[in-house]
DNA sequence: CGGTGGACCTGCTGGC
DNA sequence: TGCCAGCAGGTCCACC
């Protein structure tokens, strides 16, 4: 589910109820997500006050004081919720928080193939999980330069490129296909085969997708909320995404689905190329 | 260098 | 109604 933007959306939801808010107690009720729980390292994290949300990738920061970050990381089905400290355990909640204020932050995660570990604040970006990301899409804001520069001596087609995360990060199944379709440019288009100018629209498409759908508080298909409950709207917005056979919303054409690399993808045969 | 296919896991949908 | 196949937003790995 939750690309770059449904964290982002996540992580400002949280930020303000969470900032200042002093850990009173860890609960941990599953042994391993995608990775074992170190259950150790999580329960130090009681007593201990929240400094301040980040974000990096598709990893929701959570600074601890003293130097500690809870990271979390959503998978395809993770949900970070806070709610009263008397609603009853769900299925699927593998892991909460309670806070001083009465309530408890919760994550869910049906597939468990999210994650969740403590990492020292400032050797973060030497973590295994950290080390190997490449650059952020929104700050700065990403350029077709950078693209170009980026894709330079690759081959291979475009929609795997932007869903590289050892190049950019953030970008999903979702907002690739999106992009490429506002874009104009085919998913199966070789990273040698684009020049400066499609360069320079694929990243204007890439910034505008993400800022939309943050604005639009992510997409929800089926488990995305943000830290209230509250579901995104982007999904109304989607022009390509699991719209096969249905026409194109710019020129009429019908969409298509394609499979690349395992992951569907969806095109128009016409303003695609 | 890059692509494919599979693995991890549960839940939902659609077809028969 | 029930069963089964296929599919799902992410990552990581072995293999060609």
């Amino acid at each position: 589910m939750p690309e770059l933007p449904e964290i982002e959306v996540l992580k400002r939801s949280l930020e303000p109820r969470l900032a200042g808010r002093r850990i009173l107690e860890v609960r941990i009720h599953a042994p391993a997500l995608r990775e074992p729980l170190d259950r150790r390292s999580l329960m130090s994290l009681a007593g201990r006050r929240v400094e301040r949300l980040g974000r990096r990738s598709k990893y929701l920061l959570v600074e601890i004081e003293q130097g500690a970050t809870l990271v979390i990381h959503l998978g395809m089905s993770g949900r970070l919720t806070l709610a009263p400290v008397a609603t009853e355990l769900e299925a699927h909640e593998h892991l909460s928080f309670r806070l001083d204020g009465g309530e408890r932050l919760r994550l869910r995660d049906p597939r468990r193939f999210g994650l969740a570990f403590v990492a020292s604040t400032d050797g973060l970006e030497a973590d295994r999980h950290f080390r190997h990301l490449g650059a952020e899409p929104l700050s700065p804001v990403l350029t077709g330069g950078q693209l170009a520069a980026l894709a330079h001596g690759r081959r291979g087609p475009v929609k795997s490129f932007l869903m590289d995360g050892r190049l950019l990060v953030g970008v999903g199944n979702i907002y690739a296909t999106e992009a490429l379709h506002r874009a104009g440019i085919h998913p199966s288009r070789s990273v040698a085969r684009i020049g400066a100018e499609r360069w320079q629209r694929l990243a204007e498409a890439v910034v505008g997708i993400l800022e939309r759908a943050i604005e639009e508080g992510g997409t929800t298909l089926n488990d995305f909320t943000d830290g209230a409950g509250q579901e995104g709207d982007f999904q109304g917005s989607l022009a390509a995404y699991g719209r096969a056979g249905e026409p194109c919303l710019t020129c009429g054409s019908t969409l298509r689905r394609m499979v690349q690399s395992g992951r569907s993808t969806f095109y128009c045969p016409r303003c695609q190329r």
